[in-house]
DNA sequence: TTATGAACAGGACAATCACCCTGTTTTGGA
DNA sequence: TCCAAAACAGGGTGATTGTCCTGTTCATAA
């Protein structure tokens, strides 16, 4: 404890993410529950002293994950690409594209960061399923807004967005959660396919 | 313990079941993870020796509520029904309706229990993995069988049944998982009118 | 410089857990 | 009737867990 003098330096934002980023990652791959506070301590390199005083409880750690990370992921992967796409269906379509495209690429499927959580999580803290359930709410908002003003320009005529919307993730959940749990990311093309042609017609 | 002299009745059959019911139940309603044997255990009234007679394992106990249990629900909810329907899109649609009004009845939303412990144990064991993929397999394979049938009766033209099949599974999967984080069961008709709509016509 | 609180270290703690072990009772066939 | 195996009782155990506690070090403002 001598020999080595290197002078500790205090940086709260980074082991705060240091710890958000190994804890997120054990809960994905291994659960709440499975994952214990030592794994992410040793993980993330930081001492019980450390973890406890940026998250008193392992509660609160997983309600940092959830807002912070899992929210994140939605708006990243869903809300963002949606705003800037053509269309509704042309952006549903494209996210559907990237995300079979990454599953294919690292060759195992983790499933649905928001969903992992969501099933394990809802009934049992009230905390928690309210938390989760509004970023449900943010990602097919996002949709039926696309879908509002897609109506605005003309198109999507007949569609009613808050049907259309919590379908579009209501399909994606479910695929994710069929390609996780065999292993094979070929379901959520295949699904992808399905919204495509059950369109109707040849829209962009 | 010498005052009621009641005689022991061996009844291997009745506990085992009496076992698989409370941790079928609790683990649909805390989680594999959360749920401790000593929770079975006071559930059911049997030891510790008598639990882990009939099952050396909290796995083993897990793997007997998949094969036995979750995979009889499924059966029992969408294949059966499937089967002695008109067509698949009757068919499909009595299933979501039928579980939609137990959930209004029921007041709350426990979701789907394959997909609850799919989502749980698919990553933490193969075992467990491969038989939670096989029931899907199942529930898939009934709908599209049921899609094959319509097209020998000269109906369904140009629907793919296993893209169908993953659709409808999927549809169902994430509507459930939605109407459990927010306990809200009007998603799941929300998706279900969203399937009918989209077949484009006024099929039966 | 100094002082005050945040940031961090590291061990202690009680509770819980899954599993095992030994012993007793029941059952069914020889 | 007898006996071997199944069925069950019930306590024990080592390991793990989340949390807490007492110190020590760092950063910042006065």
């Amino acid at each position: 404890m001598q020999s080595n003098r290197q002078k500790r330096t205090n940086d709260p934002e980074g082991m705060r993410r240091r710890v958000l980023d190994k804890a997120e990652e054990s809960f994905q791959a291994r659960g709440f529950h499975a994952t214990s506070l030592g794994d992410v301590m040793a993980a993330a390199a930081v001492t019980g002293g450390a973890l406890h005083h940026h998250f008193p409880t392992k509660k609160a750690l997983a309600l940092a994950v959830i807002e912070e990370r899992v929210a994140e992921v939605v708006r990243r992967t869903w809300v963002e690409p949606l705003r800037s796409s053509a269309s509704v269906r042309a952006g549903v379509r494209q996210v559907f594209a990237t995300v079979a495209d990454r599953l294919e690429r690292q060759g195992f499927v983790r499933g649905c960061p928001l969903n992992n959580l969501a099933h394990e999580l809802s009934l049992a803290d009230s905390d928690f399923r309210v938390r989760l359930a509004s970023i449900f709410k943010e990602w097919r908002s996002a949709i039926a807004d696309k879908v509002r003003a897609d109506q605005q320009a003309g198109g999507e005529a007949g569609t009613d967005p808050e049907r259309f919307a919590a379908s579009v993730v209501a399909l994606y959940s479910g695929a994710m959660s069929m390609a996780k749990t065999a292993q094979d990311s070929s379901l959520l093309r295949l699904c992808a396919k399905e919204l495509d042609e059950s369109a109707g017609g040849v829209l962009n």
